[in-house]
DNA sequence: CCTTTTCTGAAACGTTTGATTCAGAATAAA
DNA sequence: TTTATTCTGAATCAAACGTTTCAGAAAAGG
């Protein structure tokens, strides 16, 4: 019966998910989110919603990739260390190599002590992650790779938290070895 | 040879950091913080500054803060292993307590990634911090109350980042308990 | 006291903000 | 093709933004 929308969704989001990370909620102002979307505020507010729902679209957005990304990786049939060592390798090479550090982090501090539905988002992400450890410590223990006094709940939401304070670290520092060493020495720690 | 300044210049930034602390550097407007302040923005700009320079000013004072802390703790003369537990407790006990979490980690990065000043003081900071830790590392070493391959500075690095992420962690899930037990878990690794 | 310098408070600056309006273009269904 | 509906783009909204202005109050030095 009518007119159907001319934009990709998906696309915006994705577009404007790179303003957000870059520049912050509070940072990025309409106009540089519809400029990067390429799309007029009037569609923003038909389709979407308001800067606030957007924000929350692409937080979500975000952690959806990551989600898919866990769910890749355990679905390895490799040995479970091994696909955790490897995990933390790519982890440390983001952290490197991503100018604007991390998405979830960024909007953890930012807007989950005041926004509830981006804490709510960020939270249930956090939980995945940690299952996603501890479903790989609990692996790595069965084949015999660790042997470890600790419950893989508590290991597994201390390796998580363990290098949130790794993206800080390399916005304050930007040296790629300190946190390959703290790599490394983690690494080795589980090992244990 | 005329009038002084009426208003009290510490107070001011100590009241401004609070505003910032909760809101962040583009969540607090100018008249939040001359509100809080109780002064008037002509007598902000006329001795202080710009926005971005009373900023600057707050997260210098909030790392200052932290500084004195560190010279007092250092100059305990009990054991060293002693001093850094406390320490670790006490960081424990500001993580759940403090509503607004960590100033520095939210300047880290809401703006550390576009002021260089910012970063240079959250650098100098988190320096300072580091160094703190590996000279109480090296005490607990030499009175042997601590055995390590490690070096101090991998150590005090690798520390020092961790609990980082234990704000977040606390931010998404507001449980105590979970970052008591990564603390008891911290320092049972220490004494290994 | 008077003079000189400085600080304060209220008002307003131009700009940018997030958000809305609406005429007209577009298109799916009848 | 017509009709009914919906989407788009440009213009615009009021409010809030960071910042500046300036008259007048305040006070230290002579």
């Amino acid at each position: 019966m009518a007119r159907n929308v001319e934009f990709n969704e998906a696309e915006a989001i994705q577009k404007a998910m790179r303003v957000f990370w870059e520049k912050g909620y509070h940072g990025a102002s309409l106009r540089d989110l519809t400029t990067a979307m390429q799309i007029n505020s009037s569609s923003l507010y038909n389709t979407i919603g308001d800067k606030e729902e957007l924000f929350v679209r692409c937080v979500q957005h975000y952690t959806d990739l990551r989600k898919q990304d866990w769910q890749l990786r355990l679905a390895s049939e490799r040995p479970a260390l091994e696909v955790l060592v490897e995990y933390i390798q790519c982890a440390v090479d983001i952290i490197i190599a991503e100018e604007n550090s991390c998405l979830a982090i960024k909007a953890a501090f930012e807007m989950a002590t005041s926004d509830e539905r981006v804490r709510a988002i960020l939270k249930a992400d956090s939980e995945y992650g940690e299952a996603f450890l501890r479903e790989l410590l609990r692996k790595a223990v069965a084949q015999g790779a660790i042997q470890t006094e600790e419950s893989p709940e508590l290991l597994a939401d201390y390796f998580n938290s363990t290098w949130k304070g790794w993206h800080e670290s390399y916005i304050l520092h930007k040296d790629p070895i300190r946190i390959k060493k703290m790599a490394q020495y983690f690494i080795k720690q589980i090992g244990k």
